[in-house]
DNA sequence: TATATTTTTGTTATCGATACCATATTTGAA
DNA sequence: TTCAAATATGGTATCGATAACAAAAATATA
């Protein structure tokens, strides 16, 4: 392996002069600088990070922790999220933790281990909150996406779940919808709550009582849709939904086919809205979603976290909300309209 | 921050016993290993890995060198590389090339400085060869997934390009068509040339003679198929393809949107089928395919890798061919069947 | 009991870069 | 021309771990 030694000797100069020449300190001459660039260049010379890090602790590596690469949405996330990195110069670390707060953990040891210099970090669920506390000891910032957790104060860019939901919920009681159902992730996560209080809010300021049949706690990764559904069909006539609220894109996907084979016409019997299903496939969907902007929260993410790590940031953590945008389709939208 | 000797003057040992017992050496008492252990509890130390990776020039990270996290084909190879690679102890270093060379170029010199053990690498283009050869020379060892490289002789997971679009021709072929087009990515992707080379040899062993202007080169990415497929129903009558063989999953499904927009019946004006179309959305899809074992390019290839790695590998490059499954649909399939 | 053998623990050098301080060289002003 | 200031370069210690060898302690053998 070539080191910054080989390239000092060849080109008749300290390491140090070398070190200068690569870290673009000004206080080099400009022949000195060809000479040792020339040699670098020569030698195929790259430094070695390992060394590098272990005397300025700074990996220019970064953390994305989230719950599932195989989601769509965090697929977006991690685009953002790569592209902004490789901008500032930064390398990303993938963790994927399945929504499992034991893999969590295991992913923080190892990036805490790698010298990681921050995590952007869509949590698994509450217990996370141990994970950042083990973060903030070792003195490596954070930013939350997507999720937020209770009592920890850092930056964060999260989604106006609140308006979101209120705005899909009243959709549907403006379609004429009483019997709203909402198939959910699990309460463990924010998302899960405060999409699941704004639906009852909403129901609660138009004056439709909540009935708790009607709400159906699932999975946001492997979510088997399958019993929630049969049981909303079991429920009387008098109690059986005419909408559905799916809080992701995997509960609103699989909502869609479990409604396909049971032969139920979408919207006629029950209408359909969703979370940020993607539309991947060929026709244009026919599915009422609200999308989030899951891009910016990898890419804002990264930069507040990169502008923490430099020392840009103010003091105070901040707090980014980025708005939903709704796309009413086939799915929740009366025939006659 | 913690380091060993903090944990060795606390425990009363020396640095090297603690090395021992993070290391799990044998060579350790039982006594001692709990006083140890019980002090890194306490102290929460985390080893540094520079300092390690520094003296044992090894650093548990693979590279996964992607051409674009944002196409479900790679999403899934991520998820299988990830599912390996933490099962086996390894973290991984997400690469974006945008299946641009440059880019790839400059993680690559990213990765060799961050000291990457290996790299699992969906290549660009053939330009590529040169960051290969870069890797060589830099002892990295490599897995190519998906394209292989001219002149490139190294381990290797890939998929039948010739023996599934065969199929997927003679698929077409026996549903009556004569006057099939192609859809393609860019020639100096190795899949692309594959592909291509196979629609033309089974035209022909079914005695069809090639037409050149049904054969149209796209991108993998970004794929604007509008004016490919203008060209294509401005053609004469005669000529005018009656189906399209898309040859990746953005050109199949943006194929399918631009003929749904141009009111073209699929299958009945124009059949079409496609590569990896993945079905994200509502209803069954209406896309035949051919789907590739994505999540074990990942999966396999970095089980190969870190074989290669830890010299668990035999010395001759092994070359490991997946086959791809086909899903007959609508979009390729006559009424009358 | 004395010695050989095995097991356990410790000492020192080292990996490849940069920090910090020292020195040499150049430039500019008097 | 001379000396101060500015600029450019170099020497040495250091980061935190492990390798390689050395020594001490425990155990086995005669």
């Amino acid at each position: 392996m070539v080191t910054i030694y080989d390239i000092a000797k060849k080109a008749n100069v300290s390491a140090m002069t070398v070190s200068r020449v690569i870290n673009k300190s000004e206080k080099i001459s400009e022949i000195t600088r060809k000479k040792v660039e020339a040699v670098i260049k020569e030698l195929n010379y790259i430094p070695n990070n390992s060394a590098r890090n272990l005397i300025t602790k700074k990996t220019k590596i970064l953390s994305l922790m989230i719950t599932d690469i195989g989601n769509p949405f965090f697929t977006s996330v991690a685009r953002g999220a790569e592209d902004k990195a490789m901008q500032m110069g930064y390398q990303l670390l993938l963790c994927n933790s399945d929504e499992n707060f034991e893999k969590e953990s295991k992913y923080m040891d190892m990036l805490i281990s790698t010298g990681s210099d921050g995590v952007l970090i869509a949590p698994a669920n509450d217990n996370s909150k141990k994970n950042m506390k083990k973060l903030t000891k070792h003195g490596i910032p954070f930013v939350l996406i997507d999720r937020r957790i209770p009592d920890i104060d850092c930056d964060q860019v999260l989604s106006d779940n609140e308006a979101t939901t209120r705005r899909l919920i009243e959709h549907l009681i403006k379609q004429g919808h009483r019997k709203i159902a909402i198939i959910n992730g699990p309460l463990v996560v924010s998302t899960a709550r405060e999409r699941q209080q704004s639906y009852i809010d909403t129901l609660k300021i138009h004056g439709i009582s909540v009935n708790n049949d009607l709400i159906k706690e699932s999975h946001f990764r492997d979510s088997d849709v399958t019993n929630s559904i049969q049981e909303l069909l079991n429920l009387p006539e008098s109690e059986r939904p005419t909408a559905i609220f799916a809080t992701n894109n995997f509960i609103g996907m699989n909502t869609m086919k479990i409604l396909y084979r049971h032969n139920i016409k979408v919207p006629e019997e029950i209408a359909v809205v969703s979370y940020d299903v993607p539309n991947y496939t060929e026709n244009e969907s026919i599915l009422t979603v609200a999308e989030q902007q899951a891009y910016n929260f990898g890419y804002i993410g990264i930069q507040l976290l990169i502008e923490r790590i430099e020392g840009a940031a103010p003091e105070k953590a901040r707090k980014i909300v980025l708005p939903s945008e709704i796309h009413l389709r086939a799915s929740s939208l009366n025939q006659r309209d």
